[in-house]
DNA sequence: AAGTGGTCTAGACCACTGT
DNA sequence: CAGTGGTCTAGACCACTTC
């Protein structure tokens, strides 16, 4: 009878993943800022390994937009032009509604375990801490929620895509930003949102998300000065 | 002077390009059947080439989802399970209509002249062809306007989504299989959306064709015998 | 013409499978 | 413990750039 069960099984980890994974965290983490230029050599003898691998970490990454490759001048960190940080927005928020729509048909109990945790353990954050150290705390908090709310979608294709888009943000820290702007209210949002899902009102679940992207969209905006001629598609959403 | 130009500067293709793109066609044109399994060193004697190539096509082809590659048992090209294609006519029905939306805003008049001449075309195909030859001769120029429409949308990251999604469905000839079933009511959605998109009036041209995608859904599950329990998420669309 | 970046080959190596 | 599949290395090669 073996000691404990489910130990996840020590994987041999490829140089490729290593690679992809720490240039991936350093452009997300914001250590490789925008526009920074360097070559698959460059990397491979940083790590000390071969092109190889480097070279299929780095196609990962411009398959996932975070670089860009052009022949014969080596590989750029992607920054993203505003029309596309609003093209981002508008794909967060077609995919993250029709997510919360699927969530609130197919939510399980454990699903809503998860999300009534995260929100606990926000609501005794907001209770006994002042209020500058609630911001910081609250943000891991809201993120678990997140997890917990796609996962409940119970589809690994759209939540796979969904992640990708808020990393691509992540990078700017646009959701940290517009999260700590008002944490109460994001809170709010979230324990309105767990009743419907609850309740598997799916359609004023969808809406009330979609209304929150588009809300987190024009903080943002305002946030980040972004010329009015690009804000305009979302910000007077079309829908 | 030279005496053509524009011309197409010959691209050198890269080995990992013309097997990811046989590979490619050969699943998504149903010559690889689902369930089909092979390795990167078969591939790679077919073609002559070393697996070095092969393998970064076959990683992704997985990216993609066309195929899944198991530690120690190969490559298999993925067949789609009824509950994964409900969940793709999901997301396309989302990043469709919002494509659609955008693609209203954003039309210019060249875009709305590729969509006109593929609908002109479309209306003579109807008017001089016997019914038979009609489904055969439509099905091009829809997906000529298809690629006209998303296009239209100005957002490459939204219509490279959108084309990876339908070519999952491709595979399975669904969409082929719903555009013969009723091609002049097809094209007379498709009039309509002209309509609106010439309008500029995005809402309407979005909700049409959110309502466009669930009638293919509802055509194709009849059409595949798809059990009542998988069906249902959309069958009944939850908005 | 030299240099740089990108790609491919051949083969070694290692992890896992099944007898 | 041989066999197979998956990964990596070292280096050759070629396309393109720059001097």
């Amino acid at each position: 009878m073996p000691l404990l069960t489910n130990v996840p099984k020590i994987k041999f980890k490829p140089v490729r993943e290593v690679v992809y994974e720490y240039l991936r965290d350093a452009i997300v983490g914001g250590h490789l800022m925008p526009g920074t230029q360097f070559t698959d050599s460059q990397i491979a003898g940083e790590f000390h390994v071969s092109r190889t691998p480097v070279r299929e970490a780095v196609q990962k990454l411009e398959a996932e937009g975070l670089i860009k490759r052009t022949p014969m001048k080596g590989n750029v960190v992607t920054g993203l032009s505003p029309l596309e940080l609003v093209q981002i927005f508008a794909i967060r928020k077609a995919l993250e509604s029709e997510a919360v729509q699927y969530a609130a048909f197919l939510r399980t109990h454990q699903d809503l375990e998860a999300m009534r945790s995260a929100l606990d353990e926000a609501q005794q954050v907001f209770r006994t801490l002042p209020e500058e150290q609630c911001q910081e705390a609250y943000i891991p908090l809201a993120a678990r929620f997140n997890r917990a709310l796609f996962d409940a979608a119970h589809s690994s294709r759209l939540t796979d895509l969904i992640w990708i888009h808020r990393e691509l943000l992540d990078r700017y820290r646009l959701l940290r930003a517009v999260a700590s702007r008002r944490p109460i209210e994001s809170l709010q949002i979230r324990e309105q949102l767990y009743s419907l899902i609850e309740a598997q009102d799916s359609e004023a679940a969808g809406a009330l998300w979609a209304r929150h992207i588009d809300g987190s969209y024009r903080i943002w905006t305002k946030f980040a000065h972004i010329p009015e001629g690009a804000a305009r598609y979302l910000a007077e959403p079309p829908a």
